[in-house]
DNA sequence: ATTAGCACTCGATGAGATAGAGTGCTAACA
DNA sequence: TGTTAGCACTCTATCTCATCGAGTGCTAAT
C-alpha cells in the first residue's frame, strides 16, 4: 500500500512540519540527506500521499501539512521517542512523593507535567464516592461547634465544620463516633447513608438532630467532591503557540475547560482503555478540539484504573517528547500511589 | 485651575473612551447634549487638558484618549458608580456562606468576582503562621500510620497523614495529643515550636521519637501554607479585551501571575490602607502592570486586617461597575468570616 | 470668549504590481 | 517503467501608491 520511500516522505515530512509550522515543499525535503531522490519525484510521491488524505496543501503555492490521519499514521508508526532522562525521573518521584494525600500527589502531578511539556495539563481525579470510609473522627470545638473528618481509605481526609442547633456534650459526641465507626466502617459514603436509611426504624430512638445533622454534612462532603472531577493546569501556555492565535477560537477553548463536559467525556473515555492514548483532531469527539491533540494516560490506586491524567494542545505538538512524558508521569504517579496504599496494609 | 466646563469634557471623554475604547474626537464630544459648545471650543479646551497631562493623542489625527493621570482625576472626582443591586448581594451572601471554612468563602469570593466583572480576579489570603492553634487531635489509623488535624482558632483545619517509625500505641497516642492540647493551645505554630525548643531538657523524657515526627509534620503544614499566599482566578478572562491583544505582552504578564511576586508585593501595599484602591497604570509600582488597573480591597477576620482582595485588568474597565463590586464582595466577604467566628464565642 | 473656516497630518483602506515559493504536467532520459 | 529537468501556472505575501476621512491647530471673524 505505502511504499518504503513513501513511507520515509511522509516521516521527513511530518517531522519538519512538527519542527517549523510551515507548510513543507517538495524541495526542502528532497535537500535532506536521507532523500537522495529529486523534488519532482517527491512532487510525485506527495501527490500520492495527498491522494490517500494523509497530507494536504493550504493552498496551490505552498508545501505540504499532514492532515490528522497523516498524524496519526506517524505516531502509530513512525514516531520515535526521546529517552527520558533518568534524572528527570528522580526529580518527578521526589516530587510526587513530598505529597501528604494522594489527591495532593494528583494536583503536584498535572502541575509538574503542564510545565514540562508546555502544554495544557488536565486531570481527572478519582471518584470519591467509591471510596471506603475507613475513620470518622468527630471532636467537639465549643459548644455547638463540631469538627467531623472523614478518613477515607485510611489515605484521604475531608473536613467538615458541623454547626449544631444545640449543644451536645462530649460523652454524647463520642457516642456516636463510635456509632458511626462500628456501622458504617468499610463502606463507601453512599452505602453508609444507604444502610442508614434502611435501618431507620430501629435507629430512631438514637438518630438525635446532632446524627441527622452529622450525616447530612457527610453527604454533603461528598458532593462537594464530585463537583470537581476534573483539574486544568496552565492554560496560559496556550497562548506561546501561533497556530493557536485565533483569539477568538482560544477563548471558545478556555471556556470549553471551565464548563468541564467536553473534557470530562473524553477522559472518561480514555479511562476505558488502558494505557497511553493519542487523540488528534476529530478522534476527540470534540469538535473545538478540532485543531487540538490530546495524550492521556490513566492512573491506578488500588490495582483498579481510576483516573487519567494527559495534556491537550495544538496538533503540532513535539510529540517525541510529550508522549513519553505523559507516559512517565503516569507511571510515576502510579508509584507513589501505590506508596500510599502499602502502609494501611501493616494492620 | 480647572474649569466646571473643562471638568464636565474631561468626564465625559474618558465615559465615552471607557465605553468605546477609541480615541474621542472633538466633534463627538461637542454633539453631547450635555455639552453646548462647538467643536472647536471643545479643541481649545483638549488642548489645555493635554498640557496639563490628563490626556494625550495616539497620533495626529486621531482623537484623545485620557492617561493615567487623566484616569486618576477621573475616578476620584467625576465616577459616578452604579449602585449594587440587593439581588447581587443576596446571591453573594448565599454564595459565601455555603463555605465550611474561610479559606473556601475566600476562594469562593475570588471566583465569583472574577466571574462578575470579567477580569482577573487576586486574593491575598491570611497568614496562618499568625493564627492560633486551638485544637490538635491525633488519630491512629493504622499501627504505624497517624492522622493529625491541626485546628486553627475553631474555624479551620489542616490534616497531616504522619508515619511513623515504630508503632505507637492508642494509650501513646491519647498522652502524646493531650500533651498538645495542654501545652500549645492558644499559640502560634511558631510559638508553640519556640515553646517547646525552650523546654527541651525538661521534656526529653517525653519526647519520643513520635512526638518530634508529630512537631516536625506540624511545622511542615505551616510552610505549606506560607508558600501560597496569592490565588488568582479567571487568568483566561484577559483574552477578551482588544487593548491586551499584544500576545508576548499578555504572556508576560501570565508568567507575572505565575510568579506572584509581583502581585505579593502589591497587595500587600494595598493591605497597609485600608478601605478600597484603585492603581492605575504606574501606580502599581509594577512596570508590567503599566498597561493595567487594579482595584482592591482589604478584608478582616478577628478586627484585624488580614488579606486583600481585588481584580487587575486593563485601564479601559468599567471602573463605575467595578469599583462597587469589589467594595461590596470584600464586605460581604467580611460579615462571612465574622460569622465564621461568631460560633466559636459561644463557648 | 466663541466659533467658522481652512490647511494640514496621519492612519486606514484598497488597488495594482511584483517577487517568490511551490505545484502539476509534459517530455526526455536511463 | 521509474526518474528527472523544464516550464507554465497559481497563489500568497509584500510593497507602493493613491485616496479617503477623521481630527487637529491656527487664524480671522463674530
Amino acid at each position: 500500500m505505502l511504499g518504503e520511500r513513501d513511507q520515509l516522505l511522509l516521516k521527513k515530512l511530518v517531522e519538519l512540519y512538527l519542527k517549523e509550522g510551515k507548510p513543507v515543499g517538495s524541495r526542502t525535503l528532497s535537500k535532506l540527506p536521507e532523500i537522495q531522490v529529486s523534488p519532482a519525484t517527491v512532487r510525485n510521491v506527495m501527490a500520492d500521499l495527498e491522494a490517500m488524505g494523509l497530507i494536504e496543501s493550504p493552498h496551490t503555492s505552498a508545501g505540504r501539512v499532514p492532515t490528522a490521519r497523516g498524524l496519526r499514521l506517524y505516531v502509530d508508526h513512525f514516531l520515535t521517542c526521546q529517552p527520558i532522562s533518568r534524572e528527570y525521573v528522580e526529580t518527578l518521584t521526589a516530587e510526587l512523593q513530598r505529597a501528604g494525600e494522594p489527591e495532593e500527589a494528583i494536583d503536584k502531578a498535572n502541575q509538574l507535567l503542564s510545565e514540562l511539556t508546555g502544554l495544557v495539563s488536565v486531570v481527572r481525579l478519582p471518584d470519591r464516592s467509591r471510596e471506603r470510609v475507613s475513620h470518622v473522627v468527630l471532636t467537639p470545638l465549643t459548644e455547638r461547634r463540631v469538627l467531623m473528618v472523614l478518613v477515607f481509605e485510611d489515605q484521604e481526609a475531608e473536613n467538615r465544620f458541623i454547626e449544631l442547633d444545640r449543644p451536645v456534650s462530649a460523652t454524647q459526641l463520642k457516642a456516636m463516633a463510635a456509632f458511626f465507626n462500628q456501622e458504617l466502617l468499610g463502606l463507601t459514603l453512599q452505602q453508609a447513608r444507604d444502610a442508614l436509611v434502611a435501618r431507620m426504624e430501629d435507629l430512631r430512638h438514637q438518630l438525635n438532630d446532632g446524627m441527622a445533622k452529622v450525616l447530612e454534612e457527610a453527604q454533603g462532603a461528598l458532593e462537594a467532591h464530585a463537583h470537581e472531577t476534573i483539574r486544568v493546569a496552565g492554560e496560559t501556555k496556550l497562548l506561546q503557540y501561533e497556530e493557536m492565535s485565533d483569539v477568538t477560537q482560544l477563548r471558545a477553548l478556555f471556556e470549553a475547560f471551565d464548563q468541564q463536559r467536553h473534557m470530562l467525556h473524553l477522559l472518561d473515555r480514555s479511562l476505558q482503555a488502558q494505557g497511553l492514548q493519542v487523540f488528534i483532531g476529530r478522534e476527540t469527539g470534540v469538535d473545538l478540539y478540532e485543531p487540538c491533540a490530546v495524550v492521556t494516560h490513566p492512573y491506578e490506586m488500588r490495582d483498579e484504573l481510576v483516573g487519567v491524567l494527559g495534556v491537550i494542545g495544538p496538533r503540532r505538538m513535539p510529540y517525541e517528547k510529550v508522549i513519553p512524558m505523559v507516559d512517565i508521569t503516569a507511571k510515576v504517579l502510579d508509584a507513589v500511589l501505590k506508596k500510599h496504599e502499602l502502609a494501611p496494609l501493616n494492620r
